[in-house]
DNA sequence: CATTACCTGCAA
DNA sequence: TTGCAGGTAATG
């Protein structure tokens, strides 16, 4: 499930071997040629071939390589894609969809267990649009929690799906907001708009901390991701609650057995005494 | 606001 | 054999 550190980390390691390369050969599983698509009447392969990227960036989720064309490919890894670097010869990675052969004799193999990624050739309006209407980098100087606490007041949705919303927050997963309301002591069912400041700092504080340590460990392999190497994270065994199996064991603060609840039909899971229910404290 | 579709490996 | 896992778009 990449979210913000794992897309990073693809980022990171793939941004020197593919920037300035050009794109000489595009191989597509004919199963499923789908997995690349572009703008309404443009063959998008034909689009990329002989193109040469210029860099590798990030919004949110989203993989952006902008082309010396002015259109961007823009990468979305969904739950179980993988962006893979390998020799030109190599055989096919594991659920392997499309390769681009670059002119440095390497390729970027995009593999997909569940077919939910794509590869998509963008114009460079809807690259725009696209970063417009996600939320702010976590990471970034623009994300406080003045910002935060003044977007959550017009949501009175429960605070875990909010989080997860794309257009408030760029980046955020279920791993990473189950593990930043821990941190902050947060119950997931806690109305958005119910937060103060104080809490939207603290949970600012927290979601930075959280994400710049799992970029630190290289992301969290909980069961498919792996960097562009094909090796895994080092974040899973930092996690606090995140995952339906830890419900029923202690809480590492605490002790309390963790609870597990499905929020916005995604499973959740929290320490009912470090997390207290927002009905049974703190109404005005 | 919540639910479903998209997929498929794997746990129950 | 069933249904869960979850990012996002689409739908009710």
């Amino acid at each position: 499930m990449p979210e913000l550190p794992e897309v990073e980390t693809v980022r990171r390691i793939i941004a020197p071997h593919v920037a300035g390369r050009r794109i000489t050969e595009i191989d597509l599983d004919p199963d499923f040629p789908e997995v690349l698509d572009g703008p309404d009447g443009i063959d998008p392969a034909a689009g990329i071939l002989d193109r040469t990227i210029i860099s590798a960036d990030r919004r949110g989720k989203y993989l952006i390589f902008p082309l010396d064309d002015g259109m961007s490919l823009v990468i979305h890894l969904r739950m179980t894609g993988r962006l893979l670097l390998t020799a030109h010869d190599a055989p096919p990675v594991r659920f392997q969809h499309a390769a681009l052969a670059l002119d440095n004799g390497m390729d970027m193999r995009f593999g997909d267990q569940r077919k939910f990624g794509r590869i998509r050739l963008t114009l460079p309006e809807d690259v725009e649009e696209l970063s417009a209407r996600l939320g702010p980098e976590p990471l970034d100087a623009s994300f406080t929690g003045d910002q935060l606490h003044a977007a959550l007041r017009r949501r009175s949705g429960k605070i875990k799906s909010v989080l997860l919303d794309q257009h408030l927050i760029a980046g955020l997963g279920n791993i990473y907001v189950d593990e930043a309301l821990f941190r902050t002591r947060i119950h997931p069912l806690t109305p958005a708009n119910k937060l103060d400041l104080e809490d939207t700092s603290r949970l600012v504080r927290a979601i930075r901390h959280i994400l710049r340590a799992a970029i630190a460990n290289q992301g969290t392999t909980f069961s498919t991701f792996e960097n562009p190497y094909g090796e895994s994270g080092s974040n899973a065994a930092f996690l606090k609650v995140y995952g339906k199996g830890r419900a029923g064991l202690p809480c590492p603060r605490c002790g309390t057995p963790l609870m597990h609840l499905v929020v916005g039909g995604r499973g959740t899971t929290y320490c009912p005494h470090c997390q207290p229910s927002p009905h049974v404290s703190g109404d005005e």
